[in-house]
DNA sequence: ACTCATTTGTTGACATAGCAACAATCAACT
DNA sequence: AGTTGATTGTTGCTATGTCAACAAATGAGT
């Protein structure tokens, strides 16, 4: 009814709920997984892998976890060293490695997933399945549109 | 239609996409402040003094960002030595600061501000204001719920 | 006054994040 | 073959983040 100000706080305020909202699941995530002594990351690595029999290299877990190539480094180095992940030569790259499950990565996974799916039950128990499924693809239709604004990290 | 399995994978992908998009988001803040040299915290910093004409403590600040206390202190720092806040003594407690924005941090918060809401706007372009307040008010909700397991971090 | 728990800021150790610069390798072209 | 440019992983520097432990100050109870 009244006229708005040229700069729509509407919008603002959403980002700024997002951008808080994400950071408190962060939190409660970083939370939940400390019972298997791994980070949000780290299981974002192992859930990444667990669909791909041929691995993937770095790079593209950097890609898929939206940061640094130099990130994935000290990340894929503590996993490694706890045995759940290997670095396997690329065939015909000598550059490259290709990131893999082992077996007692799968298994710790495969302890963590069931749990994880109940957590965000009940983190959305007041949405329902159809109406989650929704906002989140509002949520990727919005991600799609921010992410044309930070091309420097996307191709870095 | 199909009896689906107990653990409701929708609301585990839209959690999943939930985050994703906050870390495209957040990459995209911090190709968009770096143009004053800013962190998207310390933005954030900024942002929050500016409507706290008494200043807040680092505890405060460390409840409002999310983040444990002993953050606030290197980013308050930097902040400082640029003269963009100040920490002044806080009357009747002489363990806490008030920390405060200074003139310039105020100046430089009026400049980013119009343009943080323009790209606000760009990003929700395909989302009327109305559809955004509803998603951030069931944003809020969400984080509410998750706040509860959260506990560790809160109120350390 | 005195004790005791709590609060505030700090420090140190470490994980995670971004970025620039580098060597080795690859790919494309001449 | 040789050159050139891009790619992959690494290293170093810095900022940010978590957490435990600490000293100083506060507040409540006695």
């Amino acid at each position: 009814m009244k006229p708005v100000s040229p700069s729509r706080p509407a919008h603002y305020q959403a980002l700024l709920q997002l951008l808080r909202t994400a950071d408190i699941l962060w939190s409660a995530s970083r939370v939940f997984f400390a019972r298997w002594e791994l980070s949000p990351s780290q299981f974002n690595v192992l859930n990444l892998l667990s669909d791909q029999t041929a691995g993937l290299s770095q790079i593209e877990l950097g890609r898929l976890l939206i940061t640094h190539r130099s990130n994935v480094i000290g990340l894929i180095d503590r996993l490694e060293k706890r045995g759940l992940v290997a670095r396997k030569e690329a065939a015909g790259d000598r550059r490259a490695y290709r990131i893999v499950l082992t077996n007692a990565g799968r298994k710790l996974l495969n302890q963590v997933l069931p749990e994880f799916h109940a957590l965000a039950n009940s983190i959305w128990s007041n949405t329902s399945a159809a109406r989650a499924t929704q906002l989140s693809s509002e949520l990727s239709a919005l991600a799609a549109n921010a992410e044309k604004k930070s091309q420097p990290k996307g191709p870095s």
